[in-house]
DNA sequence: AATCCGTGGAC
DNA sequence: TGTCCAAGGAT
């Protein structure tokens, strides 16, 4: 590749050895592979948002498989998206990916798009997932943050051990500035912080000693400081909504055909008007479909 | 801006 | 064992 030409000092630093570390440490993705398409790549990262790449990985071989091109997928009903979803979690993903394959066919002739604010038009693709497929996908100049990409700059150029709650402007801007300004740069800068976030400079028990940026680290040269700021608050889980629902859409994609109402709410575990509620935002939401006649089901 | 939305592995 | 958290998006 060629020089790295960033507009700040601090990438003209990391750059290379970053660079070289992605070269001899990066995993063998699928959808990293030269010859996927950008359908593949889009498809992979709506499926990682949220989920680990090992869960992934084979759930994106049989969606390829059955529906390698958005017009393929735009054929399918959503009730065999949620089904082929298996357990990624947050399967609204799954309807949202047939929406976006609708649209690509209907608007975009067929091609995913390589514009970040076209790809921002499509539904369940936000800031992130649309510089991502820019970047990945088409070798665009995109700004690509992710919770890896905040976690490696709060600690490499903030120097604090974790990043805010909540994406900032403040982040933003510094991505912006760090990012090279040569495209083919730019995609090795992302793929590689995002590649180091999730292999060493990991959330819980980051490991400094391989690190290739470590001795330009800001984090570590003010000696690894504790994260200082308000203690972040787990998400509750038993007994939650998402609980129930999960069971449900589970209860929904095992069965061969329509579930009775009686069994549905059985199946969330939850106490009867949390049951019903659930029930009646999975129809809202549209990953269930049906009444008390016919039973509860999958949408077609 | 804060909350909601699944799932399961790692520790 | 319970807590943490993983390539976020929508509202």
């Amino acid at each position: 590749m060629g020089a790295p030409s960033p507009v700040g000092g601090a990438t003209n630093r990391l750059f290379d050895p970053l660079s070289a570390w992605y070269a001899r440490t990066a995993r063998d993705l699928p959808w990293r592979d030269a010859g996927c398409s950008p359908w593949g790549v889009l498809v992979s990262e709506v499926m990682l948002q949220q989920t680990p790449v090992a869960r992934v990985l084979p759930v994106w071989r049989r969606w390829m498989e059955q529906w390698p091109t958005p017009a393929d997928l735009a054929a399918a009903g959503p009730g065999e998206a949620v089904r082929a979803w298996d357990r990624l979690g947050y399967p609204r993903r799954a309807l949202r990916l047939v929406d976006a394959a609708v649209a690509i066919r209907d608007l975009h002739g067929g091609r995913v798009p390589a514009e970040e604010e076209v790809l921002r038009s499509l539904p369940g693709i936000g800031e992130y997932t649309a510089a991502a497929v820019a970047s990945f996908a088409f070798g665009r100049r995109a700004v690509v943050v992710d919770t890896n990409v905040r976690r490696v700059q709060a600690r490499v150029v903030t120097g604090v051990a974790l990043p805010a709650p909540s994406y900032t402007a403040a982040e933003r801007r510094l991505a912006t500035g760090l990012l090279p300004e040569d495209a083919a740069d730019s995609v090795q800068w992302n793929i590689g912080l995002m590649e180091l976030g999730a292999l060493v400079c990991t959330a819980r028990a980051p490991r400094c000693r391989e690190c290739p940026l470590q001795a330009e680290c800001a984090w570590v040269a003010a000696g690894s400081p504790a994260h200082d700021g308000p203690p972040r608050r787990g998400q509750k889980w038993a007994g939650t909504d998402r609980q129930a629902r999960g069971r449900i859409v589970q209860a929904l994609r095992e069965a061969d055909g329509p579930l009775p109402r009686a069994e549905v709410l059985a199946a969330s575990g939850a106490p009867e008007a949390q049951a019903e509620r659930c029930l009646a935002g999975l129809l809202e939401d549209g990953l269930a479909e049906g009444d008390d006649a016919t039973g509860y089901a999958l949408p077609t």
